[in-house]
DNA sequence: GCCGTTTTCGGCCCGACTGTTTTCAGTCG
């Protein structure tokens, strides 16, 4: 975990321990904004806090957790925390962290039934003492057991990759659905994170067809693919559905630890551990599509940005759409049945809109562009400043997905790929791209089949007799590399003259991630300044949800591969996503080049590239800086500048 | 605890759903 990771871990723990002791409700989320904050933030916090003037420029960090945060990076701790840690069980937190337990039932548990911890939890409810809460019924119970067996199950995000077609399968089964207008995921999947804790989507029913939108939930909640239905109410249901976790290729846990479940339980009941994901499903009037997606893709930090603006301005943004304030307020006022036909009431008594329709109207109407989904996140976008300085990139230069012309790292069959240098190459033609790169794994890497000198030889050659015929045919050019291991101690995997006869170097570390940052840093910055490498490949070597990979000083990087004209990889795979998304941002504001490559081992990977350029879009990336978006001359004369 | 083109004090986004209640507290996003 990198120490801002740390210091925020130790600013959402005060937030927690004071929800439980019932603090200021506002206090808890200043400290909640504040780890936000640091979490979020390009640069190292350590660095921040040598100046504390610097470090109360940055949004939501006033005097207070100024110092607070001072003393995290100088101590290691904050006496706050540890004080607060001797007041509440850690494990009041653990029951706290339940989905459907919030502070006041937490509190309660703790205080007047001495639950301290999971297990005392289920003690509770296994002699019945849990009942004697006050507003704990039987269903309440029942809910706390499911929430109980999900975290034993460990089932708590999802990374982007495995969601996402989930997403894609459920928003096109409703598409199909009578009345439907249009269907969007919004939510963390939309801002394209790394993870996310469920999937979101927005149902816009078309004009005179509102009636039918209970119907549609009907249908979500009775899907072949639910496995439990949570909640469901008039525009809103949650399910929970399986999910497929293909992780052969990386040895997985997960599928191990579902098959010997699913092989228990044939049919999947509500209880059952088998990988699922929760899904939010909401129905909208097509009037309030705009809004309703606005709102449910988030950030909560960007809404309540943009809500005080609209505030501001005497108006009221809700999933409905922009309002009037006391045209709001007034129809607030007026009471519909809570049934369906109270609620095509209330639609029909709802007030005019400013805007609803789509987002762009709803920004327009606030006065402000609107920000792609991916940057949503309160750092910028909305003001146009961080800290009181103009933010660098603009808007309109983000990075798309039609903007990517070249892939350079790749692998065949000649170590662990599945595809032939020609299918490989044909593949890259078909997708659009001008330039591929084969970039083969290196000999230290035995188990990826990495190529011995003299095999790399051979491989050359075959790659040339390639290119030669398919730059005829299709004018496409398929370069030579490899994607040479960087070993511990930063040596390179090849000897010199071998790496020279590459068109492409993609220098990436497969062993040694457990190092120590200082060592990482060293190793790393040895294969920067290596005169023959062109791109750092997954610099942190760390696997979503799995390992934490190296934790180099990453500033120190990226002044080094700027010095060098070293690109830093963004690698696309879901699993990967290496450089993560802050470490994007702040290569991006020190103008260092990025390169967004696939990693191609199957012909499926390729579309991958869309959660390389999602993170690429949250780092804020301009086009320019992306080398994989040049023209050819221009990427080919970068790359031969090294040789 | 933070923040300020109305404020250095007094705000702080806002609605849906559930369960346990007979009108609403708690939780979630």
């Amino acid at each position: 975990m990198s120490l801002n990771d740390r210091v925020a871990k130790q600013l959402e723990d005060i937030a927690q321990m004071m929800e439980v002791l019932g603090e200021d409700s506002f206090r808890v989320n200043a400290h909640n904004r504040a780890a936000r904050a640091v979490s979020g933030l390009s640069v190292d916090i350590a660095e921040l806090a040598k100046d504390r003037k610097k470090l109360l420029e940055v949004e939501g960090i006033g005097p207070k957790l100024a110092d607070k945060i001072i003393e995290a990076c100088e101590k290691g701790t904050i006496a706050e925390h540890a004080a607060l840690k001797d007041k509440v069980p850690a494990g009041v937190l653990d029951v706290l962290n339940l989905n459907g337990v919030g502070p006041k039932t937490a509190a309660a548990m703790w205080k007047t039934l001495g639950v301290d911890s999971l297990p005392k939890l289920r003690a509770t409810i296994a002699d019945g003492t849990l009942l004697t809460l006050p507003r704990m019924g039987e269903k309440a119970v029942e809910k706390i057991k499911a929430a109980l067996a999900l975290a034993a199950a460990g089932e708590g995000r999802t990374r982007l990759g495995l969601a996402w077609p989930v997403a894609m399968a459920l928003a096109e089964s409703i598409r199909a659905m009578p009345g439907v207008a249009q269907v969007e995921p919004a939510g963390s999947l939309r801002r394209g994170r790394e993870t996310v804790a469920d999937i979101d989507i927005v149902v816009a029913m078309k004009p005179g067809h509102e009636a039918e939108g209970e119907r549609v939930m009907e249908r979500v909640a009775s899907a072949p693919i639910v496995a439990q239905v949570l909640v469901r109410g008039l525009t809103k249901t949650s399910v929970r559905v399986h999910m497929d976790a293909d992780l052969a290729r990386w040895g997985s846990e997960e599928t191990a630890a579902t098959n010997t479940a699913t092989e228990a339980t044939p049919a999947p009941t509500s209880t059952s551990t088998a990988k699922t994901i929760q899904a939010d499903v909401r129905v909208v009037p097509l009037a309030s599509f705009g809004a309703a997606l606005q709102y449910f893709t988030g950030s909560k930090e960007h809404n309540v940005r943009v809500r005080a603006l609209a505030q501001q301005q005497g108006l009221t943004l809700n999933e409905w759409g922009l309002f009037k304030d006391d045209e709001w307020d007034a129809f607030r006022e007026k009471k519909f049945k809570d049934d369906a036909q109270g609620h095509t009431q209330m639609l029909a008594a709802m007030p005019k809109r400013i805007a609803g329709t789509t987002e762009e109207d709803i920004y327009a109407a606030l006065s402000l562009a609107c920000p792609a989904p991916e940057v949503r996140e309160d750092r910028g976008e909305v003001s146009g400043e961080v800290g009181g300085k103009q933010v660098a990139a603009s808007m309109s230069d983000l990075i798309t997905i039609a903007d990517i012309r070249a892939e350079l790292h790749a692998h065949t069959t000649a170590s662990d790929g599945s595809l032939s240098i020609e299918e490989l190459a044909r593949e890259a033609h078909r997708r659009g791209f001008h330039t591929i790169a084969v970039t083969d794994h290196s000999q230290s890497s035995t188990i990826a089949g990495g190529l011995r000198p003299d095999r790399l030889r051979k491989h050359i050659k075959d790659v040339k007799a390639v290119h030669d015929k398919l730059h005829a045919e299709l004018g496409l050019t398929v370069l030579s590399g490899s994607e040479v291991d960087i070993l511990a101690d930063g040596t390179l995997d090849y000897a010199d003259d071998l790496l020279a006869q590459l068109d492409v170097v993609v220098a990436s570390p497969h062993a040694a991630l457990t190092q120590d940052p200082a060592t990482a840093t060293k190793r790393l910055l040895k294969a920067i300044a290596h005169p023959l490498v062109h791109i750092l490949g997954h610099p942190t070597g760390r696997l979503i949800l799995r390992r934490p990979g190296l934790e180099p000083a990453m500033a120190e990087l990226i002044a080094a591969a700027k010095e060098h004209d070293v690109a830093l990889e963004i690698n696309a795979h879901w699993m990967r996503l290496d450089l993560r998304d802050t470490h994007v941002k702040a290569a991006v504001d020190a103008g260092c080049d990025i390169a967004i490559n696939c990693d191609v081992h199957e012909r499926t990977d390729f579309d991958n590239l869309r959660f390389g350029v999602m993170t690429a879009r949250r780092g804020w990336l301009p086009k320019a800086s992306c080398v994989n978006t040049w023209t050819a001359k221009k990427l080919h004369a970068w790359l031969k500048r090294k040789r």
